[in-house]
DNA sequence: CGTATCCTGACC
DNA sequence: GGTCAGGATACG
């Protein structure tokens, strides 16, 4: 379940549990995972310790003393289960890495979506990785990517390149957040609603971090997402579900509307006519 | 651009 | 039995 909240405290979790720990076995436990990490290359990591975590946006690493790096990413439903070994992994254990210590790391996935693979030296796993929202340089370079898209917003959101670490919760929410009907194309945004959706951007994933569940301020979990036909916390309008690119957008038709008066357009680059 | 695909499980 | 699921990417 994660979403890039619930990844960052994963990867704190499994950096208090594996940094300076020895691997003393690893393995797949599922054959989708194991195209990422063949059992040949799986024991290549016998014997290598762990140095340092990193994680940006939902991607994980463990970077290794030989100067690899195991990388993990979770998709839609993939977590660490981590304890001391002892008879068989948990449920749904799509790969283990034990440690020196008697750690056991399980990456625990019941879809089987999550990938591991490992890293050679030099390479950068982390190159397609969009702009972070809480970097300094965010919002000219989301601003940016927004004005080149001319999909619908919302699934314009979940391109990493544009925001990365953006899920389809906290695009819907970000959206309601600041009032931006999910459908208008991302090019079509002014310039004050990318800015106002950038820190709204910020402000979902700042409050997600910290009141794990207690996100919303009227007690519900989320505002919008996943509750479709009931009230709007803002205006009481019913919440209405569409489908965008395949994934369910939760929003208000009420308060999330297009600009009234479109007097700045957000594009500054003009396009040629149309042949 | 939307859609299919990778997987399994939960729920109607 | 069908639909849906907090992700990413390949394809047409």
């Amino acid at each position: 379940m994660p979403e890039l909240p619930e990844v960052e405290r994963a990867a704190r979790r499994l950096r208090r549990a594996v940094v300076g720990r020895t691997i003393r076995d690893a393995r797949a436990l599922h054959f989708a995972l194991e195209r990422g990490l063949p059992a040949a290359e799986a024991a290549t990591l016998v014997g290598r310790t762990v140095t340092a975590v990193r994680q940006q946006a939902k991607h994980q690493l463990l970077v290794l003393d030989d100067g690899r790096a195991i990388h993990a990413h979770f998709r839609m439903a993939g977590d660490w289960s981590i304890a001391k070994t002892d008879g068989d992994p948990p449920r749904h254990s799509r790969a283990l890495f034990d440690l020196d210590d008697g750690t056991r790391v399980a990456l625990v996935d019941p879809r089987a979506l999550s990938s591991v693979r490992v890293i050679a030296a030099g390479e950068d796993p982390f190159a397609a990785v969009g702009p972070d929202p809480f970097a300094p340089s965010f919002d000219p370079a989301f601003a940016a990517a927004i004005a080149r898209r001319r999909i619908a917003v919302k699934p314009a959101l979940l391109d990493q390149r544009v925001a990365a670490g953006v899920g389809n919760i906290y695009a819907a929410e970000a959206l309601w957040e600041a009032r931006i009907d999910p459908r208008v194309p991302a090019r079509s945004l002014t310039v004050r609603q990318v800015k106002e959706l950038a820190a709204a951007i910020r402000e979902v994933l700042r409050r997600a971090r910290g009141a794990r569940g207690r996100y919303s301020s009227t007690g519900q979990r989320f505002n919008v997402y996943d509750r479709e036909g009931k009230p709007c916390p803002r205006c009481h309008t019913p919440i209405a579900r569409l489908v965008q690119a395949g994934r369910s957008t939760y929003w208000c038709p009420s308060c999330q509307r297009a600009p009234r008066a479109r007097k700045v357009a957000a594009s500054r680059a003009p396009r040629a006519a149309r042949p």
